[in-house]
DNA sequence: CGTTTGTGTTTCCTATAGGAAACTTTTCTG
DNA sequence: CAGAAAAGTTTCCTATAGGAAACACAAACG
C-alpha cells in the first residue's frame, strides 16, 4: 500500500520515479517491431497487463518486469534510475596504444591499461605471449574471479582445468573463471597478443 | 495473475526463479545488522512485507523492490539473474570469430560475446561501428555501471560528457563511467570496430 | 459505404500484494 | 527462572495487479 493521497493518479505519479519505466518498455517494444500482443506473448503477460504498464497505469510485479526485460532484451539497470554514483562517477581513462603501464614476469609480458583510474572494477591489460614451445608450460593460475580474453594477433593454446586445451585464432574470446587454474602458450610463429579483463 | 496452479505454494515456487530474491535481501539486511523495522522504514514498507518477501511468500512489486534496493544499497542487476547460483563456478565460454550473438540497432551493430554464460557479471561485445559523418550523432547513451573500450580497428571519436571529444586509433583503449553519457562515430574511410566489456 | 482485421485501450472481476495488528519466538534483563 | 522487550511471523482485510473480454479506432479491403 501506499501513503494515503486524494486521487489514484496522483499517488501513482508521485511514488513513481518509475514514470519512465513504461516509456522505456514500449520503446524496447517498437524498437523490435513488435504489437503488444507480440510482446506480451514472448513475456508471458497479457496485452493488456501490458497496455497498462506502458501508459504507467499499474505498478507492475518485480515478476513481470522480470519477464519483460528478458523477453524485449532490455538493460535492466537503467530501470533503476536511483543513479547512484559510481566510485568513478562521471570520470573516464585513457590509454593509447603501447602507452600502457608495464609488468614483466619471467613468462609473461604485461602492459596495463588505464592505471590512472584506481578506483575502477575491471582490470584490463593486454599480454605478449612469446612464441615458443609447448613443453615451456609451467603452473596453472589461478585468482579469484572472472576473466574475459580477447585474441588480439597471433594464435594460442588455452589451457583451463576442466577442460581440454583450446586452440583460439585472432577475433576469438574466451570467458572463464579464473578460480580455475589457466594459463597459456603461444602457437604462432611470432607472438600472440591478447586482451584480458579481468574482475573480481 | 498466474496460470492456474493446485495450491498456492506450488505456483510461487514455480513461477519462481526469484527464489533467491528473499535471500539476497535478507542478506543484505542482515549485512546492514538492521532488523525488519528498521530496514522497512528505510526503505518505506512495512516490516510484514518485508517478512514474507525474505522468505518467497510473496511476488513483489517492481517499486518495492526497487525501493528496498536503494535503502539496502543492492547491486540490482544481480536479482534479475535468471537461475542458479550467480557464479560461473569452474566454467568457461568460447565464442570464436565472428560467432558471437548478433543484435543490431539503428545506429548500432552489436556481436555480443561469450552468451552460453549467462550468470557472468562482465558483458563483452564487439561493435562494428560505421563510417559516417559527425553531424550524423544524435544522443548520449548511458546506463549505470563501468566500461572498458578498446579499439580493434578503424580510428573513431568518442564523445563523453564533461569531456572533449576523443580521436581513437587502433590499439587505444579507455575506460570510463558509463552512467556518464557516451558514445562513437567513425571518422575512417572504413567502418572501425571496438570491443566493450561492461560491468553494471 | 459497411465489413473485416489488426491494433491499442478500457471495463470488469478475481486473486493477491501489502499494511496493521495479533500472535509467536527469541533475546535481554532482573 | 520469571517477565519484559525486541525480533520475526501470521492473520486479517482492503486496495489493486493482471487476465479476459468488451470496446474503440484505425487502415485495408469488398
Amino acid at each position: 500500500m501506499e501513503p494515503v493521497s486524494q486521487n489514484k493518479d496522483d499517488e501513482i505519479a508521485e511514488a513513481n520515479d518509475l514514470d519512465h519505466l513504461g516509456k522505456m518498455i514500449r520503446e524496447a517494444r517498437l524498437q523490435k517491431g513488435w504489437t503488444l500482443e507480440e510482446a506480451g506473448k514472448a513475456a508471458g503477460i497479457g496485452r493488456s497487463t501490458l497496455s497498462k504498464i506502458e501508459n504507467n497505469q499499474t505498478r507492475p510485479s518485480f515478476d513481470i518486469v522480470r519477464r519483460l526485460t528478458k523477453a524485449l532484451d532490455l538493460r535492466t539497470p537503467q530501470l533503476f534510475v536511483q543513479s547512484g554514483p559510481s566510485d568513478i562517477s562521471g570520470r573516464r581513462d585513457v590509454t593509447l596504444t603501447g602507452q600502457g603501464e608495464p609488468q614483466d614476469t619471467p613468462t609473461y609480458s604485461h602492459e596495463l591499461l588505464c592505471t590512472e583510474l584506481t578506483s575502477k572494477r575491471m582490470f584490463p591489460y593486454i599480454s605478449t605471449i612469446k612464441a615458443r614451445d609447448v613443453s615451456e608450460f609451467e603452473a596453472w593460475i589461478r585468482h579469484r574471479g572472472e576473466e574475459f580474453m580477447y585474441v588480439i594477433s597471433g594464435e594460442l593454446t588455452l589451457f583451463t582445468e576442466h577442460y581440454r586445451p583450446l586452440a583460439l585464432k585472432t577475433g576469438d574470446s574466451v570467458y572463464y573463471d579464473s578460480g580455475m587454474g589457466h594459463g597459456c602458450i603461444s602457437t604462432s610463429e611470432e607472438d600472440a597478443k591478447v586482451l584480458w579483463v579481468s574482475l573480481e
